[in-house]
DNA sequence: AAAACCTTCAACCGCGAGTTC
DNA sequence: AGAACTCGCGGTTGAAGGTTT
C-alpha cells in the first residue's frame, strides 16, 4: 500500500534545507494549509504532501516551544502517560507548544532511561519485579473485602505500614477503572502506582514540605485535565472514614455552569450526577464510598470529557 | 588522532479511521 | 455500498553530532 502521493510523484526526500522551509512557511501563512496533498504542488515544493505536513507540525508551526523540556514537563509526561499509556498526541496536548513526536522522542530516549534507574517499569510505572518488596498478606480471596481495606492491604504492602490507628498520607492514590471491573467486587483492584510510592517517599524524605508545595506544585492535576484520574486521600489508618479531597475547583469552575454547582453529597446510587455536585471535601463511609470516585475517575479514553458516572 | 560506540531527534513508514466520490 | 483518497497516529529508522576508548 504505501502513500501514494510518495510513490506515484518523484518526491524529494530526508533533510529539509531552509529554502524548502521558508517556501512551505510562506505558503501556509498566505493560504493556510487546506488539503496537505495539495501543498507541495502550490507551494513549489518536491515533496510529498505527507512531509509537508509533519515539517510544518514539528517543526515550523510558528507556536512551538523550542528548547529542553522542564521539569515540569517532565512530570507532566511521566503523569499522563501513567495514565493514557503511548498515547503521544493526547500527552502532548497537555504541554503546549510541544509536539507529539517531541514528547515520544524524549520519552525514549530520556524518561523511559529514568524510570528504569529509578526501578519502574515504563510501560506499566509499576515496581520492576526486582524492586518490588511484597509483604504480603496472602489472601486476596475477598468478595466480601472492602475497598477501603483492599487499599489498605494494597498500601501496607508498598509502604509497609503496620496495622494500626496511625495517620497515613497517600498522594495522589491513583484509582482504578471499575467500568473493567464488576462494581460489586474489588479483589482484583490494580496495586497502588509506584509513583504514588516515590511521592510518599518525597514526603517522608521532606517532611518539612507541606505537601501543597512537594506535591502538588508538580502535579497535572493542579494545572488541568487529569483531575478526574485522580485525588489526594488522607487517610487515617483503620478508621472507617476516608475523605478524598480533590484539587480542581479552578478548574472545575471553569467548565460547570451555575446553575449545576450545589454542595449537595452525590447519591451513590445515581449514576448520572454532574460534575459540580463534587464539593471539594466528602466524607465517605469506607465501603462503598471509595468506589463512588472510583467510578467518576474511570473514563480514561478523553478524561475531559467523560464526567459522568459510571 | 581516529575508530568505535552512543545518543538524539527529524523524518519516514505502515496502518486505521474518516471522508469523498 | 464500496473504492479511492486523506489525515493523523505511533513505531521505527538513520543521519548527525557527541563521547569514549
Amino acid at each position: 500500500m504505501g502513500h501514494q502521493c510518495c510513490s506515484k510523484q518523484k518526491v524529494k526526500r530526508g533533510l529539509w534545507s531552509p529554502e524548502e522551509d521558508e517556501k512551505l512557511i510562506r505558503h501556509i501563512t498566505t493560504h493556510g494549509h487546506g488539503s496537505w496533498s495539495s501543498v507541495p504542488k502550490l507551494a513549489g515544493l518536491q515533496r510529498c504532501g505527507k512531509s509537508c505536513r509533519l515539517r510544518w507540525i514539528n517543526y515550523l508551526r510558528p507556536d512551538l516551544k523550542r528548547g529542553s523540556f522542564t521539569a515540569q514537563e517532565e512530570r507532566t509526561i511521566i503523569d499522563v502517560h501513567r495514565i493514557l499509556g503511548n498515547r503521544w498526541s493526547q500527552i502532548a496536548k497537555h504541554l503546549p507548544g510541544r509536539t507529539d513526536n517531541e514528547v515520544k522522542n524524549f520519552w525514549n530516549s530520556c524518561i523511559k532511561k529514568k524510570l528504569i534507574a529509578q526501578g519502574l517499569d515504563p510501560n506499566t510505572h509499576n515496581l520492576l519485579p526486582s524492586h518490588h518488596q511484597k509483604k504480603a498478606s496472602s489472601s486476596s480471596n475477598s468478595s466480601n473485602t472492602s475497598t477501603f481495606s483492599l487499599l489498605h492491604k494494597q498500601l501496607s504492602s508498598v509502604f509497609q505500614i503496620d496495622d494500626g490507628p496511625r495517620e497515613v498520607k497517600i498522594p495522589f492514590v491513583t484509582l482504578p477503572s471499575l467500568s473493567s471491573y464488576d462494581s460489586n467486587t474489588v479483589a482484583d483492584l490494580p496495586p497502588i502506582q509506584p509513583y504514588d510510592y516515590q511521592k510518599y517517599l518525597h514526603m517522608e524524605q521532606n517532611p518539612s514540605i507541606p505537601i501543597s508545595d512537594s506535591i502538588l506544585s508538580s502535579s497535572v492535576i493542579e494545572e488541568s485535565c487529569i483531575w478526574n484520574t485522580s485525588a489526594e486521600a488522607p487517610v487515617s489508618m483503620g478508621h472507617d472514614e476516608l475523605q478524598l479531597q480533590h484539587y480542581t475547583d479552578n478548574y472545575r469552575e471553569e467548565r460547570i455552569s451555575p446553575e449545576n454547582k450545589s454542595t449537595s453529597e452525590p447519591n451513590i446510587n445515581d449514576h448520572n450526577i454532574d460534575a459540580g455536585m463534587l464539593s471539594s471535601s466528602f466524607d465517605f463511609e469506607y465501603m462503598e464510598s471509595i468506589q463512588v470516585p472510583c467510578g467518576m475517575f474511570c473514563n480514561l479514553s478523553d478524561p475531559m470529557d467523560q464526567l459522568t458516572w459510571n
